[in-house]
DNA sequence: CATATTCTGGATATCAGATATCCAGGTTAT
DNA sequence: ATAACCTGGATATCTGATATCCAGAATATG
């Protein structure tokens, strides 16, 4: 039940993507180098989310990527699927079809009650990610910490490459 | 952010536990025949379950696993975490550690708020697990499925080993 | 136009955990 | 005493996450 490291990664670039500058772009490797991560096994998150509407990418030198739409308009959950797939975490292999009564042209996956309570559940939590967007986070850094902006911005400066 | 096959074996087996009468044992292998698992790695779930307090094991012949406690006591999340573990699924790496800013004294697992909006998610969906009970899904069976009761203890009984 | 920078996507390698099997040892009904 | 059954450890296999590399395309700059 672990979800991806890249989940993290995702959800920390793209919060610290909103405190620059709207059309700035930032390359992988200063995105990578910012929390000494693996810049070429970043890019493949990135690369999720550029697939999923979340950053747009920018070719050639100057290049780089950026959010693709409002803070207010990406979710974590956004984030979190764009990554992760969109796959419930439980999977029902459909174990009802080799007990009793248990018929082939059924989809226990929809019936099953079990299933159905696990999914109860799933539906929660993406529920409670859904309503928290990234620009809610950010505000509420902001608050806590009134030099986030300015630190965040001076530490991508600062990064070589 | 896949859940282990093991858990759906679980749900289902206590859940068939909770149709045979209370004193009645039933042996890993009939319990892995009724769906056609292999008996020895449901085994394992099952060792899990007995170490959670969820089933109580007997040793010898006649022996084998029955619920340990009333199905009205035992809920999803007991099961899930049982098989599963205790632990939440957004793995906080303390990432911010590497960031601006930084700082090794401080438990970022706690203060990002990132991690946070995570773990609320998770929480709601812990509430949602927590408020099953295997009862409740009994008796919803029951009433989709009134011959549900008797079918199960037919196939128990017909389960040669 | 030439060059350097950067993204894209595929191929590949590595590692951890889930899945699965087996066995030696302990318990108990008959 | 024997056979049925659980327990826990060792081990094998397979899948997916992690990670790297490269060839090709796009583009800013001089």
């Amino acid at each position: 039940m672990k979800m991806s490291q890249g989940v993290e990664w995702a959800l920390h670039t793209c919060l610290n993507l909103t405190w620059l500058a709207t059309g700035q772009a930032v390359p992988t490797g200063k995105l990578a180098a910012f929390y000494e991560l693996p810049a070429a096994y970043l890019n493949k998150q990135l690369q999720a989310l550029v697939r999923a509407g979340i950053l747009s990418s920018v070719s050639g030198p100057k290049g780089g990527f950026r959010l693709a739409r409002p803070a207010a308009d990406i979710s974590l959950l956004d984030i979190v699927v764009a990554v992760e797939g969109a796959d419930e975490a439980f999977p029902c292999a459909q174990i009802l079809r080799e007990g009793p009564g248990g018929r082939a042209d059924v989809d226990y996956q929809q019936t099953c009650l079990l299933a159905q309570g696990m999914r109860r559940a799933d539906l929660a939590w993406r529920r409670e990610l859904a309503a928290q967007t990234l620009a809610d986070i950010k505000s509420q850094v902001e608050k806590q910490h009134p030099d986030t902006p300015r630190r965040t911005r001076a530490r991508f400066t600062e990064l070589s490459r």
